[in-house]
Parts: structure tokens; C-alpha cells; sequence
DNA sequence: ACATACTTGTTAGGTAGCTAGCGAGAGTGG
DNA sequence: CCACTCTCGCTAGCTACCTAACAAGTATGT
């Protein structure tokens, strides 16, 4: 009775990964707009604020996103006058982000947003999120990998 | 030794949440491209063409989305042709959603994209796989009753 | 019968992702 | 030294998600 439809949760894992990364964000966008504040941008001032300055090639690995995805959110968060970018000195290809004083002000106001973790995860097997996370890094790598040969012939 | 950092795995759940959902679409999409289709606009003829004509409100619920982002997809469909939309006859505020002929073609040209399931899950313990998914839906549920509460005083 | 409330879809505007293609700067081989 | 290639960021244009506000149609309560 239990082997009813074995590996019917294949055509779940994608859906459900899907949802799950929709309503944290939806979680973190709620708390930020009052702020003003996309969910990348917070991530981008919490790298600038807690790090330090930060070369943009940088934080587009640190994200795993485009580098015309960042191109878009550094521009935003310019436009607010949260982030300075400057052209480095020895490579003027590549340019620096630094936090501006009025970034680090707001930032300082921003609340905590470790309490999402908590709701989602907390009580929780230690040992099933890890499998879950086992099975969400595999399934990435592959499909990361096929695509990779897919588009490079 | 297996204890250093409790819980450190939580961290981690979210991200590849994320990226293993975009991966998915990225091999959807690079699969799609030459058809001009997005993995969403897949999804609506998929709908049409296997069900049959269905009100847009449901498909609205199957997806999962917002009723203004299914009004965009629509729209793109309507306008390559693909799918027609008319007011029901006994409520006219709902739409039904029909497969047009020259959807029906195209449907009939598409690849098959199950290898996908296939290249992300198989060999992976099918136990393994039904508690990622529990992990997933449990977080899921929880943020999106915090939300609810959160926006519904 | 009519005011009120709910449902459905649309419009407007914003965030976050992508590809394709360009240009400028830096590195490399002949 | 010069051509070639690689890297980094930007632009343009697309998909897919969201909220907020509105209009039209339906349902409901007095």
C-alpha cells in the first residue's frame, strides 16, 4: 500500500521548491516594503554592511546570478543612494560597491528577519533538513550541469 | 564531530530551494526557446490540450499564482494565437480558456520534458525524495499562514 | 428593490530573473 | 607590436512573479 505509485514525489520536489522559495520571499518582501526594499537589494546591503566594500563581479558568484541581473539592483539601490559605485583603480573594468552613509543608516533601522528561519524550520528534524537539502543540491547539479553542455556545443 | 553547528543546514534550505527551482526552469526554457514558449505558457496549453477547456480563475488556483500575473500569460498566449478567451455564458466574469487550432499544432510539435524529472531525481532514494518534499511543504505552509495573518488584521 | 459585499479580470507599476549583443579594459601569443 | 581572446558591466527586450486600485458582474440581506 505504500509502494501505491513509487516515485510519485518526483513531480513534487520541483513545485514544492517552487512554493517554498515564493512565500519566504513573499515573507521578506512584506517585511521590507515599508522600507522600500526588494529582497536582493537587502542582500546586497547586508553583504555591503557586514563585509565591507565589495567588487561587483564579487557578488554576482556570491548570488549566482547574471551579471546583467546585478547590473539592474546595483542600479536601483544607486538611484535610492544606498550604494556608491566606483571604477577600481588597477582594473577599470571592475567596479567597487561600498555602502553609503545614508545605506548604513537605513540599514541600521532594518529589523531582524531571522525570525522567517525560525518560523519555516523550526521543530524540524535536523537530520530530514539535511537530507532535504542533500536532495535539492543534487538535483541542482545535474540539472546545472546539463545545461551547461546543453548551450555549450 | 557531527554536531559542530546545529541546525546549520536551515540556512542552506531556502537557497538551493531557490536555485534548484530556477535550474529546472532554465532547462524548461532552453528546451522551450525555439518554440517562442516560457515554462508557464507551457504549463496553460499543457492544460488545454490534455484536459480541455478550463475557466481562467481555475487555472489561476492550479498555478498557484495571482489572478493579474495569469491575466499577463493569457494575454501573450492570446496574442501568438495560441489560446482563445471568452466570457462564460452564465457568469460573465469568468473567461474559458480553449486551445486554438494553431495551439494544438504546436502542442503536437513539442519535445517531451520528462527527462527532465529524470536527469534531476533518478537513482535518488525515493524515502530520501518524500521527506525533502515534507521539509518543503511544511516550511511552505508555515510561511504562507504567517503571511496571511501578517496582511489580514 | 436596492445597497452592500464578494468575485473575476484588467491595468499600472515594481522586483527579480534570463539571453543576446556591444564596448572598453586587460591579458596572451605570434 | 598587434591581433586575438577573455572579462566585466551595460543596454535592450523578454518571462514571470508581486501589490494596489478599479470596473463589471453576481450574490446577499434587509
Amino acid at each position: 500500500m505504500v509502494e501505491k505509485r513509487k516515485g510519485a514525489d518526483r513531480d513534487l520536489v520541483g513545485a514544492w521548491a517552487k512554493r517554498c522559495y515564493f512565500a519566504g520571499r513573499a515573507v521578506m518582501d512584506s517585511v521590507l516594503r515599508p522600507y522600500d526594499l526588494g529582497s536582493v537589494q537587502w542582500y546586497v546591503l547586508y553583504q555591503l554592511a557586514t563585509v565591507g566594500p565589495t567588487m561587483q563581479r564579487d557578488l554576482v558568484r556570491l548570488l549566482a546570478i547574471e551579471r546583467a541581473t546585478m547590473t539592474g539592483i546595483v542600479a536601483t539601490l544607486v538611484r535610492k543612494g544606498l550604494v556608491e559605485q566606483e571604477p577600481d583603480r588597477t582594473d577599470q573594468r571592475q567596479k567597487l560597491l561600498r555602502i553609503t552613509a545614508a545605506g548604513a543608516k537605513l540599514w541600521g533601522e532594518l529589523p531582524d528577519l531571522s525570525f522567517i528561519r525560525s518560523v519555516a524550520f523550526d521543530g524540524i528534524d535536523d537530520a530530514d533538513i539535511a537530507i532535504a537539502v542533500g536532495v535539492l543540491r543534487t538535483a541542482t547539479d545535474r540539472l546545472e550541469k546539463l545545461l551547461e553542455k546543453g548551450t555549450h556545443p
